[in-house]
RNA sequence: GCGAGAGUGGCGGAAUUGGCAGACGCACUGGACUUAGGAUCCAGCGGUUUACGCCGUAGGGGUUCAAAUCCCCUCUCUCGCACCA
């Protein structure tokens, strides 16, 4: 007999569908598109397993899809840009282009022989020209429509990486990549303003069902909209200080005033005062200190008096202005209204400080039992009530009073209702080498000036030797920097940052739909054919990130008018991280499993069916080394199971269509119901991703199968194994594609598997002739019977009754109900006695 | 602290709607075949009990004829956010 041997049937058959190019696909109107993504890599050398895990799903999903009759997009493409290259670089010696385009040619091979069923047609690299140029022509369209700025800001700074980073990606005090503790620099930057779509953004996450809550939240939570009040306080020596605030229901418990350190009264006010010394030199210290030391010293609120004071514009009383490192420049207007009954840190600060502190929300009646008192609180009382001390507003309760007080400031000019983000525009410049370069020059007389379109694209110099110092090596490189004025024709400078590499992410899956479009960044009659997303799959890490970014990038094109979309993805999968040893898979833990070594251990089909069997697809995965051998098990049983018969089933017609007529037993009227409810499952699991139990019911059919096979059976019975094996190597197809091809072939026909269209099921023989019933007395299983389906309820009872086990359950009792689940289960319900 | 999610055998995990808890796989145990077994096949495999049975889905309470599933309380873990006024 034959043995299995997964190395040489995968190879012909990844030879197969390269040369007959199978995955080929283009616009169909005559077809449902169905366009799915997983996240592309970083050509970082080698694939991992995470990678083979996102694509092995993503996969089966495609090869599903298509099967059901979609016109499936199912691209791949290299997220190239990036510190590794330039790193390797200085480390190496090498050229990051050299060292790019290399790795991507070896995990290319890589997923290859995994079998992944892309359109190597549309294949992109970010680092391609064709690509990035289109970036720069996008860029300038931001440029001309105000969506890029440029501005002086202190920014979060790498000094391991030598680069900016934008808020996204601090996580912790720390940059995302190295973990390095990342430090504020001034620094002029290119800005994308990605605040002007905040509310946006913000209220589409509630109109996407098909990403998981989670991320949803995430963003939420990241774009942190917040509804309030602007109040204008009047200064006492003239002049105003605007604040924000979402509880103007406290305003009549304001007793001081904060500023940032960064606010530009902070100092003004304190002039020429005894209180300037010393306001001076804290502003000093604070604005030294980094954002993350300022945020470690949560607790310690530290403050200085300004000698200033403002007046409560409801009270008319005076109330005095101090600055604290507690409160954030960026955020509202850099200034805060205190509270401390009300606020847990205005409490803290007038603790600290000994100012004073005045109830105005009492909590009701029976909702808490103490009354609060300013004296005696401890904590402030953040909840709600009813207002106190608080003028024409005294025994309201304070969350229904909220708009009519901002009408009430409105209506007297010193307020405004007002929505505030804690989202900030994106800073994109990094001082960096291997990114595409910023389209613009500066020139001493025309300032600021575009590079013009005819110029684009503005390539990367490719042989210059990258030397690990603190500013972009491109500054260090006159060939590059050196240019004429597209204006005044004088010499100029080009900007020798380059954009963050999340830009080039956030629209390669626009670019798929058109590769190779020299026109325009997009086409748009063939990106909306194939717009939006219908699946992303990709883990959760870029849940605010790249998930973000590319929301927002896609609005950008949409109104640039290369998309009708507004919403790219319309379903997201976030796949789990896969754990070896209670740890993710690095090389740091040295526990990574190498997926060379899995194929060629036990081929591609094994390395794939573990992936996705082993948990389902949004959990993490708990590698074992065991669980991949019963894998190939599996695999070989499914084989022997083929090729052990393999020249009977070649010569056998098989039954496909399953009536009745020829089912002439109780052995293959089982395996029918088997098959049809195998199929129904797979089916089902696949539509929902749980792609674990759709593997375990296959499995399952392969036991019946063999059942079936362990007696000699007749042609009849032989013609319906062939159909059932036919369904089972189908069924499998999109899982393991590559034994399933050799065994399709094997057992006679001619066409691939991947071009069957997937069966459907029966619902008629879904359900058994007969079904087991669950017996129980009082709730408690006290035997099971086996009886015709749909048996009516006088019958099913009556044969319940006579089960020897329930009468002895039933003795001296008396039945008080009896209650039914058709064709699952009979409870009687008896005396206790 | 706030928000979200989770807790089921020795392990990974099943259980679309409240209806036989533990599918499928791993590990383990016994057996068959064999010169051999790290191959294959068969059987067993939550705990406890000689057995009938009793107990069992983090713990406690509740609703129900019936709860892993619904409700309340407690504990533990994971993730995200965290002076955002």
């Amino acid at each position: 007999m034959r043995l299995y041997d997964p190395k040489e049937i995968e190879e012909k058959w990844q030879k197969v569908w390269e040369d007959e190019n199978l995955f080929h696909v283009g616009e169909d109107a005559g077809k449902q598109k169905y366009y799915l993504l997983e996240m592309f890599p970083y050509p970082s050398g080698r694939i991992h397993m995470g990678h083979v895990r996102n694509y092995s799903i993503g996969d089966v999903i495609a090869r599903y899809k298509r099967m059901k009759g979609y016109n499936v997009l199912h691209p791949m493409g290299w997220d190239a840009f990036g510190m590794p290259a330039e790193n390797a670089a200085i480390q190496h010696g090498t050229q990051p282009a050299v060292w790019t385009y290399d790795n991507i040619a070896y995990m290319k091979t890589q997923l290859k022989r995994l079998g992944f069923g892309y359109d190597w047609a549309r294949e992109l690299a970010t680092c391609d020209v064709e690509y990035y140029g289109w970036e720069q022509w996008v860029f300038l369209k931001m440029y001309e429509k105000g969506l890029v700025y440029r501005k002086n800001a202190p920014v979060n700074y790498c000094k391991l990486c030598s680069t900016v980073l934008a808020n996204e990606q601090v996580e912790d005090g720390r940059c995302w990549r190295c973990g390095e503790e990342v430090v504020q620099n001034e620094l002029t930057q290119w800005f994308f303003a990605i605040t002007k779509y905040a509310d946006e953004l913000y209220e589409y996450a509630n109109k996407l069902p098909g990403w998981p809550e989670r991320v949803l939240n995430m963003q939420k939570n990241w774009i942190g909209k917040s509804h309030g009040v602007e109040v204008d306080f009047p200064l006492e020596r003239g002049g105003l200080l605007r604040i924000f605030t979402t509880r103007p229901d406290t305003l009549y418990g304001v007793t001081f005033m904060v500023l940032a350190p960064e606010h530009e009264l902070a100092t003004e006010l304190a002039h020429a005062t005894p209180y300037e010394k010393e306001v001076l030199s804290f502003v000093q210290k604070a604005r030294s200190q980094d954002r993350s030391f300022r945020l470690e010293l949560s607790g310690s609120k530290e403050g200085v008096f300004t000698g200033a004071y403002a007046i409560n514009p409801l009270t008319n009383q005076r109330v005095p202005i101090y600055v604290s490192n507690f409160v954030l420049a960026e955020y509202g207007t850099g200034a805060i209204m205190s509270v401390p009954a009300h606020d847990q840190r205005d409490f803290e600060f007038a603790k600290a400080y000994g100012l004073p502190i005045v109830v105005t929300i009492m909590p009701e009646v029976g909702a808490e039992d103490k009354v609060i008192d300013a004296a005696s609180m401890e904590a402030a009382y953040e909840g709600d009530g009813i207002m106190v001390n608080s003028g024409p507003f005294n025994g309201r309760q304070n969350r229904e009073a909220i708009p009519e007080i901002i009408a009430y400031l409105e209506g007297r000019g010193i307020g405004k209702g007002r929505v505030n983000y804690r989202l900030r525009d994106w800073g994109i410049s990094r001082q960096r080498y291997w990114g595409a370069p910023i389209p613009i020059i500066y020139c001493e007389s025309c300032g600021v000036v575009p590079v013009p379109y005819k110029d684009l694209p503005v390539k990367l110099p490719l042989d210059l030797q990258i030397k690990m110092v603190g500013k972009s090596p491109l500054s260090d490189y006159p060939a590059f920097y050196r240019v004429n004025c597209p204006t005044c024709g004088r010499e100029a400078r080009r900007e020798t940052d380059t954009m963050d590499t999340f830009v080039e992410s956030s629209w390669y899956f626009l670019r798929y739909a058109c590769p190779g479009y020299d026109q325009a960044p997009l086409d748009r009659k063939r990106v909306d054919y194939w717009m939006p997303v219908d699946q992303y799959i990709g883990g959760i890490e870029h849940a605010v990130l790249h998930l973000l970014y590319s929301r927002f990038f896609n609005r950008v094109m949409h109104e640039l008018g290369f998309v009708s979309v507004k919403e790219p993805f319309a379903n997201l999968l976030t796949q789990g991280m896969v754990i070896k040893d209670g740890a993710k898979m690095s090389k740091s833990k040295g526990n990574v499993v190498d997926p060379d070594y899995l194929i060629q251990r036990y081929g591609a089909d094994t390395a794939r069916l573990f992936c996705l069997f082993a948990s389902p697809p949004e959990k993490d995965l708990d590698w074992n080394d065991k669980g991949v051998e019963g894998c190939y098990r599996f695999l070989q049983r499914v084989w022997r199971l083929v090729i052990e018969r393999v020249d009977t089933l070649k010569e056998t017609l098989p039954t496909i269509e399953q009536d009745s007529a020829s089912v002439e037993n109780k052995e293959m009227s089982r395996l029918v119901h088997m098959m049809h409810k195998t199929i129904k499952k797979v089916t089902e699991d696949a539509e929902r991703f749980h792609l674990n139990t759709a593997i375990a019911s296959i499995m399952e059919l392969v036991n019946a199968i063999y059942k079936f096979v362990e007696v000699e059976r007749n042609d009849g019975e032989l013609r319906l194994l062939k159909g059932v094996i036919e369904h089972l190597i189908v069924i499998l197809s999109p899982f393991c594609p590559h034994i399933t091809e050799e065994l399709w072939q094997a057992v006679g026909n001619k066409g691939y598997v991947i071009d069957h269209p997937w069966p459907a099921y029966n619902e008629a023989y879904v359900q058994e002739e007969r079904v087991t019933v669950a017996v129980q007395v009082n709730g408690k299983l006290r035997d099971t019977c086996e009886v015709e389906r749909d048996l009516d309820e006088t019958a099913l009872k009556q044969v319940v009754l006579s089960l020897e086990k329930v009468k002895k359950h039933l003795e001296n009792r008396e039945i008080r109900k009896v209650i039914v689940i058709p064709n699952k289960l009979v409870n009687i319900v008896c005396d206790t006695n």
